[in-house]
DNA sequence: CAGTGAGCGAGCTTCCGCTTGACTT
């Protein structure tokens, strides 16, 4: 006979519960939500105020007769779900699912896992709220109604087993318009002075380091520049010393881990939640999913403990930050360590290195300001009036950055301003070396994963939950893809007075490396303009602000939510079916140009393999001819040439064994035939220059391979074989692969042998999991 | 594993937010 039973919406938060609570409660979870509208269809009820059709999850149900056998007999039932609109919910589907009266439960709410917090929610029960469980439906049946209406329309118009929503589209939009940006981006240069000044100290002598505030558009206004400092004197003209501050960043949130163990650790998005998931399962962390910046009283004091014994008092500075993201819910803590005194962990690398970066940045929320003195230094030049000016900066007290430093997004990092020598007004200097260098412009970065989970918080699209699991989908439909690209050497220039000699020099440095970063594909962009086209509204950067506005109107009480949903359905259902009757297939045409040859148009498009570039109208009578674009290439920036290059092949390239050798791009890439067999080409062959030569070097190189990773072959039939595969040694019949019993030595299997294996099932691969797209 | 770009058309695909395992390769 159970006295209390308290619901919680995770086990690892029931687990700690319990051992606060003590033996008249006993503490079970829901794991999330319980009910849901069924996967299969709309299950929203149009006709009738949008009515919701809920089904208990088929995941669920077990979790759901489980609570209802506890429930039955419990005397009172706690909900303790989440408080928020979605934890309200929760609890709601649970007195439902759960077929439990209402008057035997309390719904219960607390913040932070600690007893304080919890004997005081105990103590403060309340019934449902109602309002905010519709402000939750709204959401619900919004974001299906957008979902299950546009995502066929686009198998329709664009491509079937795609998918459109509130969140994913805005995040794929926000990556394609950056690439748009980037590629109109016009880079411009200019040319950056920079000196080394010295400075006399007696015997010895110090560098400093100065830099003109200005720029020079050209070569020639630099170069003049460099001229006029020819036997320059340079004296300090004015010191200036300021004091400055530097405050921590406050204690993790979701979005925040994910930012940080991605620019310090490399970690991916999902790689990060993982690891936090086995932390916070074993008890070494706060909830990991929160937007919440608060923590308890409690770690506070600990961290206060902590940092007094490591560093003394004067680097204690306890304070709460205050939260600074659109529709943040807080119903967690900020993701802290459970305990600040353990400063490392038990766990793999990972585990280790996420837990370290979790301590350091708690801690160090919880220490003082750092103190810097920041100098800035005029020097004159006797020959102009210009003035170069040397930054210097001293931290005068570390306080946290003892601890931690948050890193940053732009790669070019910011000069460091160093140390300076001590200097002071009328100073004389000797110039070492001045120099122009020539710098460019640079386009708005790309997204990595983190950058982007960072842009969607701002603009309060998707939720901490969700911010991995958007980023896989939309690489899963293949409107984006996380890229390593290589860069490109360029050219500047660089001009340096020595003396009074002026050289100059072409350097070259690497630019555009891209590492990590998300790229549209024709695909994102072509579902993009889509939406863009006819779904303006959705599409907007502020629409889930907007209507989570609305959200909270139905929370409060001030607005019906099927109301709410009615006006925003009936604009939108009509247009879904305009566009549906209206347009054609959408392809995303774009002409080049006219072939020379035949003088017909020549389009890039997306065809039913993929992007395609095409001769010839699709309506005229004659069929048009297609080629398959290259890796690499795209409709918006293909050029007429290098489409029509794509229309040489196949291209016969001699012969070899008696047999015609041709070169041909297929769905995997460019590749030599020969006898009926394919031979891919290495990434530094150019299928448009590649001759018998080489194409009869890469052949031999595949047999010699084929030969080496052959264990066994026999006359008899020539279709079975012995090979050494990547996980050992392996049956080949046909096309088929079979494992080899342990107990059998695979040099000494007879043909007969190999058949016997064959035949059993044990033996046959498992059937393949198909990739899902 | 490799050429296609549409034509028959069954049956399938899809949202966001809350939470864990049970599973391969």
């Amino acid at each position: 006979m159970i006295k209390n039973l308290v619901i919680v919406e995770s086990p690892a938060k029931a687990r700690t519960i319990e051992k606060f609570l003590g033996k008249d409660y006993t503490v079970m979870s829901s794991m999330g939500h319980v009910v849901d509208l069924s996967k299969k269809d709309l299950s929203v009820d149009i006709e009738n105020g949008f009515e919701p059709k809920y089904e208990i999850s088929p995941d669920k149900k077990k979790v759901v007769t489980n609570l209802k056998k506890s429930a039955r007999d419990a005397e009172w039932i706690w909900l303790a779900t989440d408080e928020d609109r979605e934890g309200e919910a929760i609890s709601w589907h649970l007195v439902n699912a759960l077929k439990i009266k209402e008057d035997k439960t309390k719904r219960i709410v607390f913040h932070e896992i600690t007893k304080t917090a919890i004997d005081e929610a105990i103590k403060n029960p309340r019934q449902i709220d109602k309002n905010l469980v519709n402000a939750q439906q709204a959401r619900r049946v919004l974001d299906r109604l957008v979902g299950y209406e546009l995502s066929p329309l686009l198998w329709r118009k664009v491509k079937p087993g795609l998918s459109a929503g509130r969140v994913q589209s805005v995040a794929v939009r926000l990556i394609v318009e950056r690439e748009e940006e980037i590629r109109n981006f016009k880079k411009t240069s200019s040319y950056r002075i920079t000196a080394q000044l010295i400075l006399k100290e007696g015997k010895g002598q110090k560098i400093v380091n100065a830099e003109l505030p200005k720029r020079f558009k050209t070569k020639e206004e630099a170069l003049e520049f460099l001229k006029s400092c020819q036997g320059a004197k340079f004296k300090v003209d004015k010191v200036e010393k300021k004091p400055a501050q530097k405050s921590p960043a406050p204690p993790f949130t979701t979005s925040t881990l994910q930012q940080e163990a991605s620019r310090k650790l490399g970690f991916s998005v999902a790689n990060t939640m993982r690891i936090a998931q086995n932390l916070y399962e074993s008890g070494k962390i706060t909830y990991m999913r929160t937007d919440s910046v608060n923590i308890s009283k409690m770690a506070m004091a600990q961290a206060s403990q902590e940092i007094k014994s490591l560093y003394g008092d004067e680097y204690v500075r306890t304070r709460q930050f205050r939260t600074r993201s659109k529709g943040a819910q807080e119903a967690h803590e900020a993701i802290r360590p459970t305990f600040m005194n353990k400063r490392q962990v038990e766990g793999n690398v990972q585990e280790k290195r996420l837990y370290e970066l979790i301590w350091k940045r708690t801690l160090a929320s919880q220490m003082a300001e750092a103190k810097i003195e920041k100098t800035n230094v005029d020097i004159s030049i006797s020959t102009s009036k210009e003035k170069l000016v040397a930054k210097g900066e001293i931290i005068k007290f570390d306080g946290f950055l003892k601890v931690y430093l948050e890193g940053r997004d732009d790669d070019e990092q910011e000069e460091k301003a160093g140390v300076l020598p001590p200097l002071k007004k009328g100073d004389e200097l000797d110039l070492k070396e001045m120099l122009a260098t020539e710098r460019f412009t640079k386009h708005p970065p790309r997204y990595s994963e983190a950058s982007l989970v960072k842009k969607m918080e701002e603009l309060g699209i998707g939720r901490p939950s969700t911010y991995a699991p958007t980023i896989s989908t939309i690489q899963k439909r293949e409107y984006v893809v996380k890229e390593d690209r290589n860069g490109e050497f360029r050219e500047y220039d660089y001009i340096s007075l020595q003396g009074d000699k002026i050289s100059e020099q072409k350097k070259k440095e690497m630019s555009g490396v891209e590492k990590g970063k998300l790229f549209p594909t024709d695909l994102g962009t072509l579902v993009n303009k889509f939406l863009m086209q006819f779904f303006n509204n959705i599409m907007k950067y502020n629409f889930t602000a907007k209507v989570e506005k609305e959200f909270d109107e139905i929370a409060a009480g001030d607005k019906k939510w099927n109301k709410m949903i009615g006006e925003f359905y009936s604009p939108f259902h009509d247009k879904i079916q305009e566009t549906a009757e209206k347009t054609k297939k959408f392809s995303g045409e774009r002409l080049l140009g006219k072939d020379p040859e035949s003088g017909k148009n020549v389009f890039a498009k997306i065809g039913r393999y993929g992007p395609m570039v095409q001769i010839g109208d699709t309506e005229s009578e004659e069929k048009p001819k297609f080629a398959g674009m290259r890796k690499g290439q795209s409709i918006e920036t293909i050029t007429l040439e290098e489409a029509l290059k794509l229309f040489d092949f196949p291209r016969s390239i001699g012969e070899y064994e008696g047999k015609e050798l041709t070169v041909n791009i297929g769905r995997f890439g460019p590749y030599v035939r020969h006898d009926n067999q394919f031979f891919s080409l290495k990434k530094e062959d150019d299928p448009a220059g590649i001759g018998q030569e080489r194409a009869i070097e890469l052949i031999e190189e595949k047999r010699k391979k084929a030969s080496e990773n052959t264990i066994r072959e026999f006359d008899k039939d020539k279709k079975v074989k012995v090979l050494k595969g990547r996980y050992g040694p392996y049956i080949k019949i046909g096309r088929k692969n079979f494992k080899i019993p342990k107990d059998q030595d695979p040099e000494k299997l007879s043909l007969e042998d190999c058949y016997k294996i064959a035949e059993d099932p044990k033996n046959t691969p498992r059937k393949r999991y198909r990739k899902k797209k």
